[in-house]
RNA sequence: GGGGUCGUAGUCUAGUUUGGUCUAGGAUACCAGCCUUGGGAGCUGGUGGUCGUGGGUUCAAAUCCCACCGACCCCA
């Protein structure tokens, strides 16, 4: 009857409103009461925690230590990397009072760390002994989104993780922004179930502050390019405003390198957008707060048996390790409960019927295909695993196909033209030069998203002056 | 950055053009009870509103005017 209850916009025809509504009826989060904040509900919480204590052991393994470092930036701190300010200024919040006294220095609500940290790191490093410094941090930041802002992808503040490194040399910050680069697509691609390429940011686009910035980038259904986490190799462009310096095993007083990278809950837009249907989210068993539910059908006759049954069935789940519930609610019909289950995109579900009962069996329906399976009981906790992995397969898969038949390499800028209005990844030849940058950003909104890392010389010229071209490089239109 | 749409209960919405019938109507949700349960059931009763906020015009404002706050969409 009440059709109202479930999503209403189409992904195809309004993904903009499809991806607000599903984003709220889902319970992921809510609007805050101030222009561009965002409430992380804990249905979404609890995604983002997932995503966290995976990463967290990953980098754990490899040495690097969490900390926490303050949330307010003395404006002198934040202004001794002029670039970086510069990069930052028109979005920073700032607080100039204390009470009903104006402070005698403004100070700067984090939109970063960097300069905060260095100012520690400076007091820390004194040899080379004490680096490598691997250091990460788990926060929010603010940066001030007054114009177009989306929860998840564009909020004034956001929860992410800021890793902030130092190393001894140019080539160990390089190994360190390329070893982070992979965890995040491995943490992407294979709990996110998003497929992703990385490549380097333009000389435009890049870090304010970096020697070069990382980054790993997808394309959203709607045929925007959408940042997916980046790790900047930053030289010494802030040890030496910020003097990080350490005695070498030369005896010699050096300049340290230092590195950062980060992910944000934009994570969990690109989730939304990429695997959610008109029904609403599909999250991935991987990163499911809730992997399988089951759903009892009751007759009267049955009920307490069934009830037993469902019991029972997610103990045993639970002993193999299935993040599972059970939804016992009374006045709600098994198909408000099936409808209710697949908005908030639990990947499993299970019913339990009378007539599951009688044949010791029980009825599996994916989320991301509706295919409907009746297993054994005794097969059941196999069946569930299995059908876990290959929804989380399936999904990287189909995510994969349609970004590879979105992605296209042209050689003139008409048929870059073409493409980009439809919106795709396009790979084109450019002869690095910044002038015809901006021209294709002005002609046709597109930026450019990265260049590949491996590079092949193009015998084409560039779409823009056709001179030369000097790289490929992957353009879009991006969020 | 430019343009547009909008704000009435948890949600969706009628009423706004033309001020008075509005003590703001409905649906849904929520609560209680009954009845049901294999794809968003039904019945009965009930709770819930600073009409986004502030100011103004008026005998009278959800309705007209101004400012602000917030949301959404399109373009760059």
């Amino acid at each position: 009857m009440s059709k109202e209850i479930g999503i209403k916009a189409k992904k195809k025809e309004d993904f903009s409103e499809w991806y607000s509504e599903v984003i709220i009826k889902s319970e992921l989060a809510d609007y805050g009461s101030v222009k561009g904040f965002m409430v992380l509900r804990p249905y979404g919480f609890q995604i983002w925690e997932i995503i966290k204590e995976t990463f967290d052991k990953w980098i754990k393994r490899l040495n690097h230590k969490n900390a926490y470092f303050p949330s307010l930036i003395p404006q002198s701190l934040l202004m001794k990397e002029r670039e970086h300010f510069k990069g930052f200024n028109p979005e920073v919040f700032w607080v100039t009072h204390a009470g009903n006294d104006e402070l005698s220095e403004k100070l700067a609500i984090r939109p970063t760390s960097e300069t905060i940290i260095y100012d520690s790191y400076a007091k820390w490093v004194r040899s080379w002994r004490d680096l490598p410094l691997l250091i990460n941090v788990w926060n929010s930041v603010l940066r001030a989104e007054i114009k177009s802002t989306k929860p998840f992808i564009r909020t004034s503040e956001f929860l992410w993780q800021e890793g902030h490194t130092v190393h001894e040399s140019k080539k160990d910050a390089d190994k360190e922004v390329r070893r982070i680069i992979k965890l995040y697509k491995r943490l992407i691609e294979d709990y996110l179930a998003i497929p992703t390429i990385i490549g380097k940011k333009s000389e435009k686009e890049k870090f304010v502050g970096a020697l070069y910035t990382i980054t790993l980038e997808s394309l959203m259904p709607d045929g925007r390019a959408l940042q997916m986490g980046t790790s900047h190799n930053l030289g010494q462009n802030f040890s030496k405003p910020f003097e990080i310096k350490f005695l070498g095993r030369d005896g010699k007083e050096h300049y340290a390198w230092t590195a950062s990278w980060g992910f944000s809950w934009r994570l969990l837009g690109a989730l939304v957008m990429v695997h959610g249907d008109d029904k609403g989210l599909i999250i991935p068993p991987k990163v499911a707060p809730i992997q399988v539910i089951i759903i009892p059908i009751f007759y009267k006759k049955e009920k307490e048996k069934i009830i037993q049954k469902v019991k029972d069935l997610k103990k045993k789940l639970k002993r193999a390790k299935v993040r599972v519930e059970f939804d016992l609610r009374e006045g709600y019909t098994p198909g408000w409960k099936y409808n209710e289950w697949e908005l908030k995109g639990v990947p499993l579900r299970i019913e339990i019927g009378p007539r599951d009962l009688a044949n010791e069996q029980a009825v599996i329906v994916r989320r991301d295909n509706s295919e409907k399976r009746m297993v054994k009981e005794e097969l059941l906790v196999r069946s569930v695993k299995e059908a876990l992995d290959s929804i989380q397969k399936d999904l990287f898969k189909r995510a994969k196909g349609w970004l590879d038949e979105n992605t296209f390499e042209v050689k003139s800028f008409g048929e870059f033209e073409e493409k980009i209005e439809k919106g795709a990844l396009i790979k084109a030849p450019w002869c690095l030069n910044q002038e015809c940058e901006i021209a294709i950003k002005e002609k046709s909104g597109a930026d450019i998203r990265l260049i590949p890392l491996v590079r092949k010389r193009p015998n084409e010229n560039c779409m823009v002056c056709e001179k030369p071209a000097k790289v490929f490089a992957y353009f879009a239109r991006a969020y």
